[in-house]
DNA sequence: TTTTTTTTATGATATAAATCATATTCAAAG
DNA sequence: CTTTGAATATGATTTATATCATAAAAAAAA
């Protein structure tokens, strides 16, 4: 797909004239990633942002005990590495494509001097910002209070909120999103099995009662 | 002081021409809120963007178990509150003045319609939301990875870097904030005090010897 | 097929931190 | 000056979850 259409087709620019488009397409490129390949390594200096055409790419965060954190999934059509890019400092965290993924990745300089011209996608960048913001503090009161099991019905939400019921993913990774251990993982979800909230499989996950779901999502009532 | 110069001072608008001013500060109003008043309150409708004339406000998030944590501190010069406003859904957590302060309130739709004029500002909000996400997301994973010790100390550093190394905040607050219980963080920064990393006194810590702090906040090393 | 690796499963044990309980110290209010 | 209410301190106990260990099941590779 010639770089014109795919811009055309993002949620992004959609909004724009045929003659911006065609500006912002000058300083794009295409790139290619075959699955588990690295597209950027927290602490690199970011030089390029990037908007998903195919494929699937994982953010994680390697802390300093060696653990890794899944920040976030992303889908065709969604922006990535944009925190760095903005603030012109290191990755706080590793792209990872999670299969075949092809990728339009525009320069920083130039895209700061596109979003002076077009503040509508300014607008635009900015409420995107503010919702992953939003979800990132949710994340944070989630961690800080709540315990294993309402952090394991959030996450899960969360994942199906954005993929739908059927959930392709190990138990490890939903671990390492909720942030405990997969042996926790494991049990947990043997019990949420039981119940027939879920149904599982070998990396593979759906969510047959999500009304339970977010029951224990919210723990227990505030006596 | 009267709205324009209060714009002309603040960090966002500073660079820009008078007229834009006095355009902005058509739709700008002082508020005034007395110690312990909240602004806004969690789930609230977003109607006010604000920034911070005088005192000091904070922004805390009530969670299902009636725990609070605290979200962010904020100083003259800064702005809060953008998130809900630019999603233009509830605002995620609370708002509460910490002494006497005066606030300036912008209309969402208002500065919303300023920015579309004034991609500049745009931009830079861009930038502060990039910054407060990259904190978040190093929030989570603190969270969710290490242990007490080093959640305090990164805690402890992370208030330092923004109010210098005397920090007036009581032991429940800084609990509240690296999401430990009071207890916990009254006996580590007991401990911390014997180390002579810090000093304290009711409702007030003194780091002495951040580089110890900064290494208490990195963990044990990776084998 | 057989072998190897990954994912799921489960039991036993250890432990960090919460919870519960009770003092003490200090500052503000009466 | 006394009283009251925060803030700090510390001990005892509990508990949730990590850690360690081992095994079965399923998929992938040989």
């Amino acid at each position: 797909m010639p770089i014109i259409e795919v811009l055309k087709k993002s949620l992004w620019f959609s909004s724009l004239e045929e003659a911006e488009i065609s500006n912002l397409a000058v300083y794009a490129n295409m790139k290619k990633f075959s699955q588990g390949e690295y597209i950027f390594w927290q602490n690199d200096q970011p030089e390029w942002l990037y908007i998903i055409t195919e494929g699937r790419v994982k953010i994680i965060k390697h802390s300093s005990s060696g653990k890794e954190l899944i920040v976030a999934f992303f889908n065709p059509g969604e922006m990535f590495g944009e925190v760095a890019v903005f603030e012109n400092k290191p990755y706080p965290a590793s792209a990872l494509a999670m299969e075949e993924t092809v990728l339009l990745g525009i320069k920083r300089e130039n895209f700061v001097q596109f979003l002076l011209a077009n503040p509508q996608v300014a607008l635009k960048i900015i409420t995107l910002l503010s919702g992953r913001l939003r979800e990132a503090q949710g994340r944070i009161s989630d961690l800080s209070g709540e315990r294993v099991q309402q952090r394991l019905a959030r996450t899960l939400l969360t994942l199906s909120s954005k993929f739908g019921n059927t959930l392709s993913f190990t138990r490890e990774e939903i671990g390492d999103m909720a942030g405990m251990t997969t042996e926790t993982t494991i049990r947990l979800m043997g019990n949420l099995k039981e119940r027939g909230i879920i149904q599982s499989g070998r990396g593979l996950i759906t969510i047959i009662d999500s009304t339970k779901l977010k029951l224990l999502s919210e723990g227990p009532p505030k006596i």
